[in-house]
DNA sequence: ATGACCCCTCTAAGGGGA
């Protein structure tokens, strides 16, 4: 199987790109994020014609999950249980840590969708970003990887699995192009890779794949600043697999040359092939 | 050259990304 995961930042945005990208590698199963449209905007004809299925799980706006798959697509799965939801700041006048809303309970974001692709189960995620150390938005990043590993000790145990996405958490000093410029901020932060370790410690491997220029493996530069010609990245986008798969990995690659050019996203595709 | 933010929409004196 050969799997692919990419943050398009807008599948509207990239969907040339996008169509052309899937022409070209043929991967087998996409998982997708931040499609930023809802379910029934998702191009699924367009993708259907190049032979896939897709399962899309998108609230229109922001964030949203896909699984595109040309080797079956059962069992969909929008969201998960136990997902913490996030309502509100403290500026909202509740300084609760999830505030509750009067009308209900916190909403839940399109953020995960799994499926199961020719017999491997797969999970597209897009973790909260977190945006500062400490803030409402921090701790519901935290609370919301403690509420997936749920989703992972109960599956794990069924079958082959993978959980691919953007993680928003750059696993080591070595993810990033120079840890001195992250401190302080979100994606380096302590608290932030124990909770990776402690959905990868389920029994999942952290598949890095093989970057296509230099040593650095990353997956994500800023638009900003020249960033992506001078290799200031980092890896945040990760495919983690179960112990079947990870023996079976055979060729990777973080594809960078979606990254050039005109209207690219800021994340390039990671793509894992394996067999079992 | 890969070349110096870009996506969304309530089209901004905006929100969010990482």
């Amino acid at each position: 199987m050969r799997l692919a995961t990419w943050n398009v930042n807008s599948v509207k945005a990239r969907l040339p790109r996008l169509l052309d990208w899937l022409a070209d590698k043929q991967p087998d199963v996409v998982c997708l994020q931040e499609i930023k449209c809802a379910e029934a905007a998702f191009p699924a004809d367009e993708v259907g014609e190049l032979g896939y299925e897709t399962a899309a799980h998108g609230d229109g706006r922001w964030n949203g999950v896909a699984i595109l798959s040309k080797v079956g697509l059962a069992d969909v799965t929008r969201g998960f249980a136990g997902d913490p939801g996030y309502a509100g700041e403290p500026e909202d006048g509740n300084d609760a840590l999830f505030p509750t809303p009067p009308d209900g309970p916190p909403p839940h974001e399109t953020r995960a969708i799994g499926a199961t692709c020719d017999g491997v189960r797969v999970w597209s995620v897009y973790v909260p970003n977190g945006r500062v150390p400490d803030s409402p938005h921090y701790r519901y990043k935290l609370a919301w990887l403690e509420a997936f590993r749920e989703v992972v000790t109960t599956e794990l145990p069924n079958g082959p699995f993978a959980v691919c996405g953007d993680f928003n958490v750059a696993p080591t000093d070595a993810d990033v192009f120079d840890p001195k410029a992250f401190i302080g901020q979100t994606h380096v932060t302590p608290a932030e890779r124990a909770a990776v370790t402690a959905l990868l410690e389920t029994g999942l491997h952290d598949i890095i794949a093989k970057p296509m220029k230099g040593d650095n493996p990353f997956t994500y530069w800023d638009y900003r600043a020249g960033m992506f010609h001078q290799d200031k990245g980092m890896r945040i986008d990760l495919v983690c697999v179960s112990d079947a798969i990870a023996k079976g990995i055979g060729s990777t690659y973080i594809d960078r040359e979606a990254r050039k050019g005109k209207g690219p996203s800021d994340h390039a595709p990671v793509v894992v092939e394996f067999i079992l």
